[in-house]
DNA sequence: TTTATATTTCGATATTTCTAGAAATATCGT
DNA sequence: ACGATATTTCTAGAAATATCGAAATATAAA
């Protein structure tokens, strides 16, 4: 994870619809979830989830495989995981005065 | 934190330039940084930064104090710490089968 | 009170993104 | 081959965003 990647997988999660698809991706771990069922679930028209699931796959946060007529859907949660131990390691607290001040000056 | 505005942070930190301003600013800790101090840093005309330091402002990622004629800005650690904290509890693992499999079964 | 410094606001343009209907494609069952 | 199902691609308008120069604002210093 570098902060180029970084970026782009947080602009692709930082859209509700997203971050909604997202979501039910990981709750329904390696069993994964067909668009059918995302659009049933989320309720907006076919042709609007798959330009959001492809950006997300775009990204690399999901992952889909052809399993017959549909395409299944999985959340890449080793990808989500590197995010959050960058963001972890580069945007929390950790620099702060605690570190950098001098001890008992 | 919720999940509209995990999205709103998410989408705000998923530009490379504001993502580098943010991790400039928790670098610089509770001294923070001058608007200033930040340009050079980045080498972008002060509009367009002025413009995302808005975003983040907005989203309530980082705080603006005047001080004089300079603006000192600061990254809020504790919403980036709680949207790391909403991310590992809502889209991480966790949901995996590990979980819902049936011990040895 | 004039001048210098720091930053924002305005305005204009270029680009991207969102949304969704219509058409196309892929796969399966018959 | 045909019809049904599942999903994508195409297309386009509307809305949002990015960029940056110029002008405006705020504060301090001389």
């Amino acid at each position: 994870m570098n902060e180029e990647y970084a970026a782009k997988c947080l602009a692709e999660l930082g859209s509700p619809t997203r971050l909604a698809v997202f979501r039910l991706l990981v709750r329904a771990g390696h069993v994964g979830m067909v668009v059918g069922d995302l659009q049933r679930r989320l309720r907006i028209p076919a042709s609007t989830l798959s330009h959001h699931i492809a950006r997300l796959a775009w990204a690399g946060l999901v992952e889909q495989r052809r399993r017959g007529r549909s395409l299944h859907c999985f959340a890449r949660t080793d990808v989500m995981d590197g995010l959050v131990t960058y963001l972890t390691a580069e945007c929390c607290a950790g620099f702060d005065d605690e570190k950098t001040d001098q001890p008992a000056a």
